[in-house]
DNA sequence: CGTACGATAGTCT
DNA sequence: GACTATCGTACGG
């Protein structure tokens, strides 16, 4: 089974969707072929109540994509020099989004936003393309289940300065079964 | 091992 | 002009 995941698929409530998004496949397709990884690690940002979520600041031109559409590409650039990639969740005017953190790459674990982004050549060009079409960056669902206990749950990266909102467990890593990527930083 | 810090540019005030 | 959903290197123990 092989299935790319839709846009109902993100239309959900986004903490949900986000611990269920471990264990899927993010696939990238450019000119010269493919490249797939198992999702390890994500984190959510859910709405405009949430301090450490973007869209916490009113809708910019930047924020803009969250407010759309579930399913659609959010990628920014970090620090000058990094990307991170976001999927787009939950129904229109609810500015929420999926971090992706980590994945593994035939074994290899990619750990990190920046990272994850170098590996695949995720940039900005990417930001706002629909990711249910099965072109350039999707999701699969490749039928391999994850059961909820082999999922932890961890508080948010970097985001100090959300107050309560910080502490939020919200932040979902896959225990490898490889022994790869145990480090939790 | 651990912690500290600089790089670098887009976004918002 | 300040800040940032990061990463790699440098250095101390």
């Amino acid at each position: 089974m092989r299935e790319v995941l839709s846009r109902s698929y993100f239309a959900g409530p986004t903490v949900e969707v986000a611990r269920s998004l471990i264990g899927k496949y993010l696939v990238r397709e450019n000119g010269h072929g493919q490249i797939a990884g198992k999702i390890v690690e994500v984190e959510a940002y859910v709405g405009s109540e949430d301090k450490a979520c973007h869209a916490s600041k009113g809708r910019t031109q930047r924020t803009d994509v969250m407010f759309g559409p579930p399913g659609v590409a959010y990628v920014y650039l970090i620090y000058g020099m990094y990307h991170c990639l976001n999927v787009v969740t939950e129904g229109e005017d609810f500015p929420a989004a999926i971090l992706i953190r980590a994945i593994e790459i035939e074994g290899r674990l990619i750990d990190g936003p920046g990272r994850l982004c170098r590996e695949m050549g995720i940039d900005r060009t990417l930001n706002r393309i629909d990711l249910t079409q099965g072109d350039a960056l999707w999701f699969e669902d490749r039928g391999q289940s994850v059961s909820k206990k082999a999922i932890g749950t961890f508080p948010r990266i970097g985001i100090d300065y959300a107050g309560e909102w910080a502490n939020k467990l919200w932040r979902f890593r896959m225990q490898s079964e490889t022994g790869a990527g145990r480090k939790t930083r």
